[in-house]
DNA sequence: ATGAAAGCGCTAACAG
DNA sequence: CTGTTAGCGCTTTCAT
């Protein structure tokens, strides 16, 4: 019922080595005798057995994808993340097994002690993230989507947020605006978790600087009454204002109802852009310009770097994927009312 | 590097086979040999290899969850399965293969074929899904997640769509209500693809006859405009409306907009539940009665299917879930003004 | 350029 | 209740 590679090399008239070896190309092997054995593999339909394999290859060819269960990850960023990890995967030959954070370290131990998959691709990376000594230990190849704060040894991979920042303001800035706020996330983001927020803050304010600009950072809790509070503030306090970078989804259309409930029109009176998912940025009243985690491109990526380093191939420590800004109804050129 | 169960055997002072059998239970063992064989396994830290497993035993603890691509499904409701048939594999021991829609049919043959996984679930079943041939003639178990036109011979399950329409429509009938419509999906929907809504619609039909209530229903194209259009169709020809059934997540929240635009308060005049999921129903400016696809739950039957299949227990062909009513601010008694 | 043969680490008869 | 042993199907030396 099963065809095996010796079924095959006896119809070839080879040996099973042959065979083998015409699967992987890891020695050369005439062109007479490729053909032979490929046509037989296709007339028996043959498929190598895949516990087989990895038994006497020490390779599974399967990689391990760990997803957050947090509350607040973005599920549709997760889970075009998952199918692009998924589709590079099989474009280098590797399936993908799917763990969730629930395991925790001892799922990754697991799949890794067994020898289920042979690298792992770990997501929602935290600053100070428990499973750090245990990648660095693990003597498989591992990737992080996400830097923690101490990336030496491991490979991370992510958005490069402080240029996400910079490029909203320069975005704002050759549209003339010349006072510009940027609205972030609760305050309890900047401390704990991850340090992508922080790193938006910089480049926000650095590039203000360098391009003039009179800035200022406001963090804003996640509810609607916290979005009208920080607009009115900010009306108050700011009042030469004409460019906002919310780094927030939660409140982004608030804001924009609050502002314009103060009488400010988008884009007439401000320009807004934001980082947060494409769905989110096209489906507002007012379509905003923005940045989008590429998580296709972050997959790809992820799967990139970890096939070559199964191929004992050097990888870059950090990789920062550049934003991209999508602009969209919510900025115009500055008003010279 | 690598401990193997002959190390362990030899810790132990016992045959490998006894390891192996202190492992899976397959055979007797006596009480102190099972405990210094534990004690052994403990201490060297031995983990069975899962690629000579699966080869010895023909079989891998793998599960393959086949998840869909198409545009229109949704994200969180296949993320949330997605995690639950994960978490309850790994009650049963089983480790979960992520496969994309995208690689079809030669997917599922390539890790059938290759022993790469014990058992297949496929979500996103159309009526007539082009695997399900394949889905038949492999020797692996399977569990579909939707019902096709011809589910003979196949395992599948999911939420009782007739059964959601009735509960809809009862919960309106205990509230007094007497005149109630069904706004459901895009005609196109009712002819491809699933079979689901044609159930709701035969539910929904029945219990309102049953309960004596007058009923219609009307599709309704998944934008605002449509939404508006069908309100003033409904206002207009049933003046003595109180209830109605939305089975249409996009026009969910334009609809009860267009109705209280009209002059219609919900649930003051009109009494409004839906099928969708609860995220949706739970952030409207009315959050709505409602029912949701159970995934969690969808997830776990699937999981438990897929294991009384894999142990040679006898399963049913269909599953239906019983449908399970959240009530919100949206129903209310028919007042009798 | 190809073949022969020795495992990879585990399971499951078979034997006692 | 436990041990012995023959594979599972493939990869990879080693040999030619």
């Amino acid at each position: 019922m099963m065809v095996k590679i010796t079924d095959v090399a006896r119809h070839a008239g080879v040996s099973p080595s042959t065979v083998s070896y015409t699967l992987s190309g890891k020695r050369p092997i005439s062109a007479e005798t490729r053909a032979r054995v490929e046509e037989s593999i296709r007339e028996l339909g043959y498929r190598p057995h895949a516990g087989a394999r990895a038994l006497a290859g020490s390779r599974s060819n399967v990689l391990a994808l760990v997803v957050p269960l947090r509350a607040g990850i973005n599920v549709p960023v997760v889970m075009r993340f998952a199918v692009s990890v998924v589709t590079a995967a099989r474009a280098h030959d590797q399936d993908v097994l799917l763990l969730t954070q629930e395991e925790g370290e001892e799922g990754l131990r697991r799949v890794a002690d067994t020898a289920l998959v042979d690298a792992l691709i770990v997501m929602d990376v935290q600053l100070h993230d428990p499973r750090l000594p245990l990648l660095r230990a693990l003597d498989l190849p591992s990737v992080m989507i996400g830097f923690p704060a101490e990336p030496a040894g491991l490979t991370c991979i992510d958005l490069d947020f402080r240029a996400a920042g910079e490029v909203c303001v320069e975005h704002l800035a050759a549209l003339g605006h010349r006072v510009v706020a940027l609205i972030g996330s609760p305050p309890e983001v900047y401390v704990r978790q991850t340090a992508f927020a922080q790193r938006v803050v910089q480049g926000f304010t650095e590039a203000a600087a360098r391009n003039g600009l009179r800035s200022s950072v406001h963090p804003c809790e996640a509810t609607p009454a916290a979005a009208r509070t920080v607009a009115e503030q900010l009306l108050r306090e700011q009042p030469a204002l004409t460019g906002v970078v919310v780094h927030n989804e939660a409140v982004l259309e608030p804001l924009i109802d609050a502002f314009e409930q103060l009488g400010l029109r988008v884009p007439g009176d401000l320009s807004v852009t934001a980082l947060c998912p494409d769905e989110l940025a096209e489906h507002l009243r007012v379509p905003v310009t923005s940045i989008a985690i590429p998580s296709t491109e972050v997959g790809e990526r992820a799967v990139e770097l970890l096939t070559r380093k199964l191929a004992g191939l050097p990888v870059p420590d950090t990789t920062r994927l550049p934003p991209r800004l999508t602009e969209r109804a919510s900025t115009a050129r500055r008003s010279l009312a």
